[in-house]
DNA sequence: TTGTAAGCGTTATCAT
DNA sequence: ATGATAACGCTTACAA
């Protein structure tokens, strides 16, 4: 059917090993005068290697597998993208599974990743759910869980400073004078979105304020949820004047609702959230918020995975996040989303005016 | 080393193949007993069958390659979203692979896809590029170009048709009485981008305005690009009361112009836009736009992979679009965003304020 | 109904 | 420095 090695050594007049020699520059030498006839044969034929059969050859696919829970969050969209750009640079392909919040679906994507003997995987897991815990485990396929935890997992993990970070948040929107600061959290059983509320909840309580005037509405991620949410708070009888809200997405429809309700952002209520996705910058306000180290977090999986393939024994690594100051908390609003957002390309061209 | 077809047939007492026709159910019966055994062993031995060596004896690996201009831009992430989700509900994997705008990457990507042998690719082409065109036309491998055409393929383009949606966001804006529309384009090497410019100019020439009252600024898609074309047009001694925005993303970076300037949108500004992306009914106000079908450009996308595969040939197919109307063209603004997102999850459960 | 064996395209280990 | 050959794990045609 296809050309193979055999058709290209055949021309070349030499053996197939060969032609593999050539190709991958080793593990033996090959003399100039038969390199430059294979090549010429490969050209000629237009031969293309088979890495179906290297992988089943050499048991690596320089395949790594990502699953995340849903790929319509921009904050997993970005996620996905930092560990693509990671994976491209160390020359693996990554097969992407997107679990749509559904732990049948997950398992499936894993189940299937597995089979197709990825080098690794990397798994944000989906709400609390780890049906694909056992098969990964009995695999013996490296692998890393991003962004949160699972309970009786071996496998490291790559987080970030979740109770830190809200606690920053928090204090932030304290020093801006604000005092009735509610929470918009994520669901209850899931990690990341229990810690933010944590550190909300002792910010405002290192600040000296009680329980009883603390409000907190759990609920899915997105932005409808955020808005929905919002609405809640915003219909109490003791307004808060400030919202921490646990991700970026949630916080747009938080300024949805804050804006439908009559109310000014962040004269009347302020509000900080937490991710640092790009489109942050471009809502009205611009969003406060604690930004994670994509590029890092990136960085960070990837090490874990090759760590554990070369035998080490990683542990869980929790890395920083950052406050990012626009309008959204009461602080000055940079004009035009402030800095190109990551990955955008061609930014500073100049524009101009013409007719068509 | 892992686990082998040999080693459960072993343990059931029978033969490799009969393994393979109780996993794949055939080509050959299996009595009813063997197979018990055959499952029994398999459970047993915690055996998974490896689709490296399956693909290799198939020459089919089930799986898709798709490669994208920008993972960033949320269009171009619902689009592969929607290809993601038509391809695993027919069992393919997906290889994902973003260009970043480079043609070298957009390449590099295709190739690595079709030396793994994927049964099909999509790709979205970079600007006017198409430095993959020989390989893939090669290869022999179907594949289907999105979004866009590139010169001179002989494989089938899946579009929407741009000129007339272009066409019909301006008549929108002209309905509501807006006269001196100007237009934030695409680059101009990108045939979407060129088709909605002619559908905007086609427009206003109908409704009799004259060339010299039109303007148009080209420039790359993305927030930040929008945002520094509508400083210019705002700019002008004549400024418009409207803009036609080639894309969502350039709208939002519009919108935050017209804040800036300390214009009202859509009072002063009115805004319509193209591509339907869910973040488009969040922006304040949410934006009148042309609505992408993507699931169906997801269906239709496969639809001709498979087709190509069937050696049936697939023409060229272009997909309506919809006006969706929101707050920005001065239609009334629907609170919180209208529908749920395509895909957001768990929206309309219950929220309630609790302490935390 | 079941066992045997060839072959998918590659790499690595033998000899030469 | 090179040529032949076995193996990777699976499917299927063929023989029994």
């Amino acid at each position: 059917m296809a050309v193979r090695r055999t058709d290209v050594a055949r021309l070349a007049g030499t053996s197939p090993a060969v032609v593999s020699y050539v190709l991958n520059g080793g593990p033996r030498p090959v003399s100039a005068r038969t390199r430059a006839k294979v090549l010429a044969a490969i050209e000629q034929l237009g031969y293309r290697p088979n890495s179906i059969a290297r992988s089943l050859r050499m048991s690596r696919t320089m395949t790594l597998g990502l699953v995340i829970p849903d790929n319509a969050n921009p904050f997993f969209a970005e996620l996905a993208r930092a560990i693509e750009e990671e994976a491209f640079a160390h020359g693996f392909t990554l097969l992407m599974g997107n679990a749509a919040e559904s732990d049948e679906r997950q398992t499936t994507y894993v189940r299937t990743f597995l089979a197709r003997q990825v080098d690794g995987l990397f798994i944000v897991p989906a709400h609390g759910h780890a049906g694909f815990l056992p098969e990964v485990e009995r695999s013996g396929t490296p692998w890393v869980s991003l962004d949160r935890q699972v309970p009786g997992a071996t496998a490291p993990s790559v987080l970030v400073d979740n109770h830190g970070g809200a606690r920053e948040a928090t204090n932030h929107l304290l020093t801006h004078g604000r005092r009735r600061i509610a929470c918009v959290a994520g669901p209850r059983d899931v990690m990341p979105a229990t810690d933010r509320v944590s550190g909300w909840r002792d910010a405002l309580t290192e600040a000296g304020i009680a329980r009883a005037e603390m409000s907190v509405v759990h609920t899915e991620f997105g932005r409808r949820a955020g808005y929905r949410a919002a609405r809640e708070l915003l219909a109490q009888a003791k307004r808060p004047d400030a919202i921490f809200v646990a991700s970026d997405e949630q916080a747009v429809g938080v300024l949805r609702a804050v804006s439908e309700a009559g109310l000014r952002c962040p004269d009347d209520v302020a509000v900080a959230s937490f991710d640092g996705i790009p489109g942050a910058a471009y809502s009205t306000p611009a969003l406060t918020t604690m930004g994670q180290p994509f590029a890092a977090l990136g960085r960070a999986a990837l090490a874990h995975l090759l760590a554990q393939q070369a035998g080490t024994t990683a542990p869980t690594e929790v890395l920083p996040v950052t406050l990012v100051r626009r309008g959204s908390c009461g602080c000055p609003d940079p004009p035009g989303g402030d800095a190109p957002a990551d990955g955008e390309a061609g930014s500073d061209a100049p524009v101009e005016v013409v007719q068509p």
